[in-house]
Order: structure tokens, then sequence, then C-alpha cells
DNA sequence: TAATATTTTCAGTACCTTCTGAAAGGATAG
DNA sequence: CTATCCTTTCAGAAGGTACTGAAAATATTA
């Protein structure tokens, strides 16, 4: 089969999404596999993927494997087919949440347990340290607040935005626009 | 020196600031050199950063010459000594503006500029083909719409963000609360 | 100027993640 | 049941990133 203008289409953002996922953490491959199955529009099996990334079964297996549990693919099925056929979540809105919520789980918690559990260590020496250790632990915990301060609007805004939605993103918008506007100096 | 609850507490910040950074596609050691520059009162030097963090002399110089580079910390010079010092940026708004005004310029401008590639690709073909394969291409154009259309979105917000900064945050927050309340079905 | 202190660079090494390929496991058909 | 087709697993290999340590470069002092 020749290549067609819409296969090379497809295949320069499958190669730019998957560089993107590489810097931010998540495995080259998963992010080809879970790109070829988002722009296809029949589901694909192992072979295909196979084929169109050049990479080994056990590979592909492990990624799509990933993917299921992340809940950004599923399996389907094709009538008189043994295989297994596979369909990516086409709703960016639902990608969003699905990533945004894992990741938070798995990256954003953690620190803000470790931030709390940090000020509550020096809690007591903040009554008994004076003179210059003293000022030290008081930076100290003003820098460990802010932090957490931080860390709970980035958490605030993501609730708000799934919360919000796909439907009335662009009403959000537009009301956040005419705040930034509103409220410049 | 005796490990103070001080230190023990500035220790574990580090090691969780570092595992944080490293799932998200950043160095470990780099996070770790930033974290605490970011949670000291004084500034610190190379051997300061190599024994706290037991490291080689070529890694930390490395490192900070790349934090230099990200304008998240900056040299400075202690009176009477000729080694450079080093001091964190503690303002966590600027270190949020620094971190994702270059993240979005090294890792959301090129999927954007793939998918408005990608789009034009598909164009001519657009009017030529037609039954299934049309219905393909068309499918695949509304899916990099909708990417594209999301990524735009995380741009406009990030950029309001930075817009509105710190003294307004709280204001904004109020605003996207009662957002989220009044159009709740 | 030379002597000394400090930083930078980078070739080689270590480490960690991802990938391969083949064997084992499992499902379906005959 | 056996044969066939397909998927999963995982030990070992490959590949890529980060680190070390020492030599070179640079800066400071005398």
């Amino acid at each position: 089969m020749e290549n067609s203008v819409l296969q090379q289409s497809q295949a320069l953002f499958v190669r730019r999404w998957g560089e993107m996922a590489a810097s931010w953490g998540i495995s080259r491959t998963m992010a080809e596999i879970h790109a070829l199955l988002f722009v296809s529009l029949q589901p694909l099996c192992t072979d295909d993927l196979m084929e169109q990334l050049q990479v080994s079964r056990g590979n592909v297996s492990t990624n799509l494997r990933q993917l299921v549990t992340w809940g950004l693919i599923q399996r389907v099925h094709q009538r008189g087919d043994r295989k297994e056929y596979f369909v990516a979540e086409t709703d960016v809105w639902e990608m969003f949440e699905i990533i945004t919520r894992e990741r938070r789980r798995r990256e954003i918690e953690p620190i803000i347990e470790t931030i709390d559990k940090c000020s509550e260590m020096i809690l007591p020496t903040l009554t008994s340290a004076d003179g210059p250790e003293r000022d030290e632990i008081v930076l100290y915990q003003q820098r460990l607040d802010e932090m957490r301060e931080f860390l709970n609007l980035v958490n605030s805004l993501f609730n708000l935005l799934i919360k919000v939605g796909k439907p009335r993103v662009a009403v959000l918008m537009k009301t956040l626009t005419n705040f930034g506007l509103a409220t410049r100096e």
C-alpha cells in the first residue's frame, strides 16, 4: 500500500506527539500508540501498531495494557476475528480529566503531604529556638507555606476546569478574559 | 555538625521535590539543587551543594548553569570570598511563570505547529477524495481541530494566570468558584 | 609576572528505562 | 482432545540520560 497524504500527515502527528510526551516523562511508544489510535477511524490491532510504529509485539502489548489501565483506550472486538482491537477515548476533554486526575494523585498529592509533614516537624522548634536559628526556621516555614498555597491553587483550578466541563468552557474563557481586562491596572 | 530538626525537614522536602521533578521529565539533581537553594536562608556555594546532595563537582556545576539559564537561580558574591554563591528565585508565582513560559515554548508550541501543518497537508485531499476515504479524512481533521482548540485553551489559561499575577489570584479564585457554582446544572 | 583558588568541560562510566524476542499461557475452532 | 491463533510475560539487550573525576580554562591575589 502506498503512503497516502493522510498517512503521512498522521505519521507526522504521531511522531511529534510521542516527542512531546517523552519530554513530560511519558514513554514515547506509549504516547505514539495512543496517538495512532486517536487519529484512526477504525480500531487497530497489535499487528497494525507493530507495523506502523516498527516496535516489537511485547512492547505493544505492555503499553496497550497500561493505556487500558489509564482508561485512555478500550478493547473492542470485531465479529469473525479472534484478535483484540483497540480504540482511543476521543473526547479531548475526557482525556484531560483522566490524565490530570491520575498525575495529580501520583505527583501533586505526595508533595503536598510532604510539605505538611515538613511543617509539622519544625513546629515544636519554632517555640524553643531563638536568634539567627529562629530566623532561619521562620523563613523556611514561610516558603513552605507559599508553595503549599500555590499547589492548592493549582488543584482548585483543575477541579474547577473539570467541573465546568467541555460544554461551558467557552463561557468560562469569556469570563476569565473579562476578569483579566477588568482588573488590569 | 549534628542533624537538626530543621535540616531533617529540609532534606525531606528536597528529596521529595526531586522525585516529583523526575516524574515530570526534569533532572532529579537539578530539582534538588533548586529545592535546597529555595529553602536556604543563606546563599550556598558549589561545595555546600556537593556535600548536602552527595554529588560531584561537575554535576553541580552543570546543573547550576542550567538553573541560571532558566532564570530560577542567580549568582551572588560574598565579600572576602572568591567562591560564587547562589540564591533561588523565591517568589513561587515568578517560578511558575518562568517554568510555564519555557515549557510551553519548548513543548506546547511545537505540537501546535505540527497540528497546523498536519491540517494543511490534508486540506487539498479533502476536496478530491470521496467515499470511505473521505470519511476518514474528515474525522481526522475533526480530531486535529479538537486537539488544537484544547491546546489553545490551555495557552490562554496560562497567559491569563500570569497576567492576573499573584496579588489578584485570590480574587480570581473567588470569581472562578462563583462561576463554577452559578453554572452548575 | 607566578602562584593559587575556583569553575567549567567532557570523555568515559554507571545507571535506569525501555525494548526485544522467544517461551509460556490462554482462548477458540475443528 | 489437538491444533491454531493470539496475548502476555520476562530475562537479557539496547539505548539514552545523568554522573564522575580529572584536566583545562578562568579568575584572583600577591
